[in-house]
DNA sequence: TTGCAGGGGTCAA
DNA sequence: TTGACCCCTGCA
């Protein structure tokens, strides 16, 4: 642990941890994290915004997932987030940036409530936070994603875990991270067939071969210019624009893209175009009126459009 | 009971 | 620019 981490440490009289991390009053106590003082943010809004599959609602409303190698319940009551299951260590190793606990939402908010349709959408959508996930993992999701729906990519992502990734278990039920490359790569499309993934696996399995032999190299996507980024994922087999641009904004990867699918498009025809509009017109559109903040406008946009059938 | 449309797009012709 | 595409749910 980081020395300057340690010091600011109090033990609490019921052995617990008290310490204060980048603005919030952390405690760790029972295996479980107790995160203060954070703002914007709101369970439904961040598990179900459509970014992520592998996070379960429970019945008390709190969600239990598995991302980075671990399996976390998380719940949150008035600016008080719980991470069960999780070590002072993960939390400052994995979670507080896996959250974005770092960036200030509120005032990203600010920035993009230029106009009436941003400012329902936003306030519709307040709890919204992007998640930084697993570049590998959002990758082969949201080649699922392509022509398919939610529970069915929630069910194909969850059985490629259960055979291929590592079983963590938590609370008296089993969970499987993801699989890493290899695993995936060393895989046929006819075993991977078990995940019903139908004409997708194949999409699977020869990106995961061209990501293995570093052929496309995902830790280099960070350093390029956004355009370039998108370039080189759409060199992956099943990856389009959308699919590109949902891996760069759903790993935290690049902001300044606009995934625009038939949700966005829907909202973007019906709120702002008034008319039909091309693909191109829409990201035309995004970069020049939302610019660096595109990818969070975009989410705000179709968190509302969705869960409101905006344009149906 | 059966049949068919359609869904977080992408690919190939 | 246009269909086909795995699979499976929902609906007539």
């Amino acid at each position: 642990m980081d020395h300057q981490l340690q010091t600011m440490q109090r033990e609490l009289p019921d052995k617990g941890v008290d310490m204060d991390y980048k603005g919030y009053e952390i405690i760790e106590k029972d295996k479980s994290i107790v995160v203060k003082n954070l703002r914007d943010f709101h369970p439904v809004h961040v598990f179900d915004c459509g970014q992520c599959f592998r996070w379960i609602r429970q019945e008390d409303g709190s969600y239990t997932g598995v991302a980075k190698g671990r399996v976390v319940n998380a719940q949150y009551d008035e600016g008080v987030l719980v991470l069960n299951n999780s070590t002072l260590q993960d939390f400052i190793d994995i979670w507080y940036d896996y959250f974005d606990l770092g960036r200030d939402y509120s005032e990203i908010k600010t920035l993009l409530c230029k106009d009436d349709i941003m400012r329902e959408a936003i306030s519709y959508g307040h709890g919204i936070r992007l998640l930084r996930q697993d570049i590998w993992e959002t990758l082969v999701s949201f080649i699922i994603s392509a022509n398919n729906m939610i529970p069915r990519i929630k069910k194909t992502v969850g059985v490629i875990a259960s055979i291929y990734g590592d079983k963590v278990s938590y609370d008296g039920s089993d969970y499987h991270t993801f699989p890493p490359v290899e695993k995936l790569s060393d895989t046929s499309v006819e075993q991977l067939d078990v995940c019903r993934g139908g004409f997708r696996c194949k999409y699977i399995i020869n990106s995961s071969m061209l990501a293995k032999t570093g052929e496309i190299d995902l830790k280099s996507l960070a350093g390029m210019k956004t355009g370039d980024a998108r370039k080189e994922l759409m060199r992956f087999p099943g990856v389009g624009p959308k699919v590109a641009d949902c891996v760069l904004l759903y790993s935290g990867t690049k902001y300044d893209v606009f995934p625009t699918d038939v949700w966005v498009k829907r909202v973007m025809e019906e709120l702002y175009f008034k008319r039909e509009a091309s693909f191109r017109e829409i990201q035309e559109f995004a970069a020049a009126y939302f610019g660096e903040l595109a990818g969070f406008a975009q989410q705000y946009l179709f968190f509302y459009a969705r869960e409101n059938r905006i344009g149906v």
